[in-house]
DNA sequence: CTGAAAGCGCTTACAG
DNA sequence: CTGAAAGCGCTTACAG
C-alpha cells in the first residue's frame, strides 16, 4: 500500500499538500495538484481509511441497522434484496460503503473484549458504534416494532434515514411508499369492478405502512359512499398465516365480502389459499388484491392484483437522503420522501 | 465517547495498560485488570475502531464482495436474505461486522477523490479496499461468472471464503451445498416413482453448482442403469424463462421424458408453466423436481418437490470459516465445507 | 507486571 | 500556495 508520504516524496511536496489535493483541491496550485494527481494515479494511491477516519472523524461508511435477532418476530422484509441493491449502488456512486452493524446475540463479545454487537433494546450501543467507527450515518430498517429505538437514534443528532417508519430529529428523515394512495388505487379498482362489499385485511396496528394502507382503504370506500362495517376490517400481521385466519373470519360473516384488499401480498396469498380451500373461485366468488408485488404475486393462480412499490428506488432514495445530510452544510435535512406506487392488475380481480 | 486515556487516568494507570487489559489480559495483574474492566464498564468504554485499526492493522470488519452491477447478468441470489442473516449473526457473535463493499458504477468517485468502488473486472481494487480498511477478510458471493476474479483474491493472501464456487489459495476456502448428492436424491426419488425417461434442465455449464447437480443426475441414472440420451440434458441458466424454453424442447422430443429434474427452482417453475400451457398434468403426465427450495416452490400448484439447502447455515458456515482464519495462527486454513441437502417431497412428483 | 515512547497514516489549524 | 507541527486514539516493542 502506498502512503501519502511516498507520494509526497516522489512529488517533492509535504504530506499536507498531498492531503489537500484530495480534500480541498481548490487550495492547491494547479501545477502541484496535477503532479500529485498523476503520481497518485500511477501508484494507485488511495488514502488509508482508518487513518483518514481517525484524523478527520469521518469515514466513508454508512451503517445499516437491521435487527435479525431470532427471538424477534422478525418478519422477513418483502424485498430486502432489491432494497440493498438500490442502497448499495447509490452509496457506491459516491464512494460510500454499507456496514451491516452487528447485533448482539445472547453471548456477544469475547471473554475479554466488551460486547460489540448492539441491540435495539439498547439504542445507545448503536450510537456508540456509530461514533467509534465514525460512520456517516445510519440507515434504519424496521424489523417489526423498532419505532421506539429509531426515535432515539433520530434524537441523537446522527444522520438517520428510516425506511417505512416516520422519525423526526435534527438530522433524521425517512423514505416510504405512498401507502395510502396505493391502497386507495387498489380499492378503487375493486369498486370499479362493481364490488360494494369490500373488506380489508390489515397489517399490525402499530405499523405505519399498515396504518396508511388502512387509511387508503377507508378513503376509497368513503369516496364511493360505501359502508365499512367493523367486521370488514380484519387484523393481520403481514404473514401468510394471518391472512388465512383473517380470510376465514371474513368468509364466516353473515354477509361475507365479495372482494378483499389485503395490506400485504403474503396475507393476500394466505387469503387466496383459504378461498380456494373454501371452494370459492377467485375472482368469481371473491376478488383479491394485495400490496407489495413480491415475486410470488405474479405466480400464484390466479395471479394477484397488487400494488407495486419501487423496490430498488426505495434504497436509492434512502441513500440519496443520507448523502445529502453527510455532504450537506448541516442545516438542510431532506424532507421525507413518499415514493409513488403503481397498481398492477392481474387475474385475481 | 470516552477514550482509553480517560480510563487510564481514572484508574491511575497508563493507556498501555488499558490497552493490554483488552488485548492481552493475561499480561496484566488481576487487580489492575479488574479495576480497569470495572471502570470501562461503568463508562461504557469501547476502543475507537479507527484508531485501533490504524495501530494494530486489523479491524473488526469483514468485507462482502457481491457485484450488483446492473449490466451484469446478475442473477438474483436464490436466498440472499437468509444467507446474510446467517453471516451477520455468526460474525456478530464474535464482534465482527459485515461491510458491503462498494462496487464501481459507471462514474464512481467524486471529481477529485480517486474512485472508491471496485469492479470484479479489476480485482486489485478490492484487494486495495481490503488493505485500506484493514478488513479481516473477504466473503465472496458469486453473481454469475466471477470465478476468475475470485481466484485472484484467493491468491492475494487475504482470507477469503467463497460461496458456491471453489477457490484455492494460501488462506482461501469455500462453502457449498452437497449439490451432487442433492441432485442424486431428487433423481432417485423420481426413479423410485417408476420413471425411466427422466430428463434434466441444467444451469450454466460454467457454474459449479450446476456442474455438480448434473453430475448427481447422471450418477443416479447410471446407478439405476437408465440411459441418458443427449437430448435429455437441456441447458438453462437458472432463470425461469430458460426453464420454459428447455421444457418446450423436451416436450417436443420424439420420446419426451415422463419426469424432469430442474437444477434450480426458478427453472422448475418455468417448466411447470410450460407443462401447464401444453395441457399436461403435473405430476400425472410429467413429474417435476427442482433445487433450492425457494419460497415459491411451496406455493405453486402443484407444490414443487425440491432439494432444500441449509440457507442460514450457509452463511453461518462461511462466517465460521472466516473467523477461523482471522483468529487462527495462520497456517490453518479450514477445509472446504459441503453442507448436506434435504429432499422435500411435495405434490409435483 | 507496568510505563514511556514511538508509531500507525492521515488531517487541520497555524504560520509564513 | 505550502510546510512544519500537533494531534486523532489506539497498539506494541522496549526497558525496567
Amino acid at each position: 500500500m502506498t502512503t501519502s508520504r511516498e507520494i509526497a516524496q516522489l512529488c517533492g511536496v509535504s504530506v499536507a499538500t498531498v492531503s489537500r489535493v484530495f480534500n480541498q483541491p481548490s487550495t492547491v496550485s494547479r501545477q502541484t495538484r496535477e503532479r500529485v494527481e498523476r503520481v497518485a494515479r500511477e501508484l494507485d494511491y488511495r488514502p488509508n481509511e482508518s487513518a483518514r477516519a481517525l484524523a478527520s472523524k469521518r469515514s466513508t461508511l454508512v451503517g445499516l441497522v437491521w435487527d435479525t435477532d431470532h427471538r424477534r418476530p422478525g418478519w422477513r422484509h418483502p424485498f430486502l434484496q432489491d432494497l440493498l441493491l438500490g442502497l448499495k449502488s447509490a452509496l457506491s456512486a459516491h464512494g460510500y460503503h454499507l456496514l451491516m452493524l452487528a447485533t448482539s446475540g445472547a453471548e456477544t463479545g469475547s471473554a475479554n473484549l466488551p460486547a460489540v454487537g448492539a441491540s435495539l433494546a439498547d439504542p445507545v450501543a448503536y450510537v456508540n458504534m456509530t461514533r467509534r467507527h465514525h460512520l456517516g450515518g445510519l440507515i434504519l430498517i424496521d424489523s417489526g416494532s423498532d419505532a421506539a429505538a429509531f426515535a432515539a437514534f433520530a434524537q441523537s443528532g446522527i444522520p438517520c434515514v428510516a425506511l417505512d417508519v416516520a422519525i423526526e430529529g435534527p438530522r433524521a428523515t425517512y423514505v416510504t411508499s405512498d401507502n395510502t394512495d396505493g391502497a386507495e388505487q387498489a380499492v378503487r379498482h375493486l369498486i370499479a369492478g362493481g364490488h360494494r362489499r369490500i373488506a380489508t385485511i390489515t397489517g399490525p396496528p402499530d405499523n405505519q405502512p399498515a396504518i396508511d394502507r388502512l387509511a387508503g382503504y377507508r378513503r376509497a370506500m368513503a369516496e364511493a359512499g360505501l359502508p365499512v362495517p367493523e367486521e370488514y376490517v380484519a387484523e393481520g400481521d403481514f404473514y401468510r398465516a394471518s391472512g388465512q385466519a383473517a380470510m376465514r373470519r371474513l368468509l364466516a360473516l353473515g354477509e361475507p365480502p365479495t372482494a378483499v384488499f389485503a395490506a400485504g401480498d403474503e396475507m393476500a396469498v394466505g387469503a387466496l389459499l383459504t378461498a380456494r380451500e373454501a371452494g370459492l373461485r377467485v375472482p368469481g366468488d371473491v376478488a383479491l388484491a394485495g400490496f407489495d408485488d413480491i415475486e410470488i404475486a405474479a405466480l400464484v393462480d390466479p395471479a394477484l392484483t397488487t400494488v407495486a412499490q419501487d423496490k430498488a428506488g426505495f434504497g436509492v432514495a434512502a441513500a440519496e437522503a443520507m448523502l445529502a445530510m453527510i455532504n450537506g452544510s448541516g442545516g438542510d435535512t431532506p424532507a421525507p420522501r413518499r415514493l409513488p406506487t403503481r397498481l398492477v392488475v392481474r387475474s385475481s380481480t
